[in-house]
DNA sequence: CTTAATTCAGATAAATTTGTCTGAATTAAA
DNA sequence: TTTAATTCAGACAAATTTATCTGAATTAAG
């Protein structure tokens, strides 16, 4: 479903969200280690976003990244959006380009219901909940 | 969701089930033109299902493919699964491989209520259904 | 001011997916 | 029996996605 690359980021956002509770950075190693990837590669990931105003950086040292209350009102579904594109949420189940419901593919109707559920779930989560979870309530990303 | 491959594995063979009806074959080249596809890539493809059991081919002049009615007992999940296996029906929605009831991740429930809708709608599709459609009722398959 | 730790930018590389080429084997029709 | 049209098999190639390398720029601490 989602790409490895927004995978990656989703679960990035959510830890920079956690761990964004009292103005204090989390850097890109801290990052990696927690969600499990590649360290220089979500690097990448989150210089796009932060970027395009998904989160904050800040280099140097004791730099990293934060996501503060304004950034925090993004849905993960803003961020599947950015990162892979709305195919997910938009897309036919079969692949046809102008599947509609004038020219509905066979599955068409069906299909559609299940794919805005999943928008609404992935738009319902929003960072402002990680953002203030505390302690135990927090949630493990790790891949493995 | 389903990978370019998959996407064009459903279609053809819908479209093989489309015009199975009187034990006629359906050629690649023509396979490939009726669902936008490329010939040479299909026909890998439907080679792979079809030594999978998926469908019938015979090799030579006036060679083809066919779905047999015990071919078309087989549901669209049954080939999504054959093709790109079954991450889209049982995988995470924010990629942890361990995600589950006891370690669910933050959108665990909600998703996986999703994925089954999904599942269902990809598995309540079988080929006989698409065998059975006459004249106007044939689903166009072309990608644009 | 120097140093160490970090993000950032651009190039590169590896892996995977998608697509093509070539020729052999098979088959039906003429 | 020859020919033409097809599937089949295996190699190859192109495109895309995933991952890494290198060095520059930035920043805080000592």
């Amino acid at each position: 479903m989602l790409s490895k690359t927004c995978e990656y980021a989703v679960r990035a956002m959510i830890y920079v969200a956690q761990n964004s509770q009292n103005g204090q950075m989390v850097n890109i190693k801290k990052i990696a280690e927690k969600i499990g990837s590649p360290e220089l590669f979500i690097g990448k990931i989150l210089q796009g976003l932060s970027k395009r105003g998904f989160l904050q950086s800040s280099k140097g040292r004791y730099g990293g990244f934060y996501i503060n209350d304004n950034d925090a009102k993004h849905s993960l579904a803003d961020i599947v959006i950015a990162v892979d594109g709305d195919k997910i949420f938009k897309g036919c189940g079969v692949g046809l380009d102008y599947c509609s419901e004038k020219k509905p593919c066979p599955i068409h109707s069906e299909y559609k219901t299940a794919r805005n559920q999943l928008f609404n779930i992935y738009k319902s989560a929003t960072l402002e909940q990680f953002k203030s979870l505390k302690g135990s309530e927090l949630v493990m990303l790790k891949r493995k």
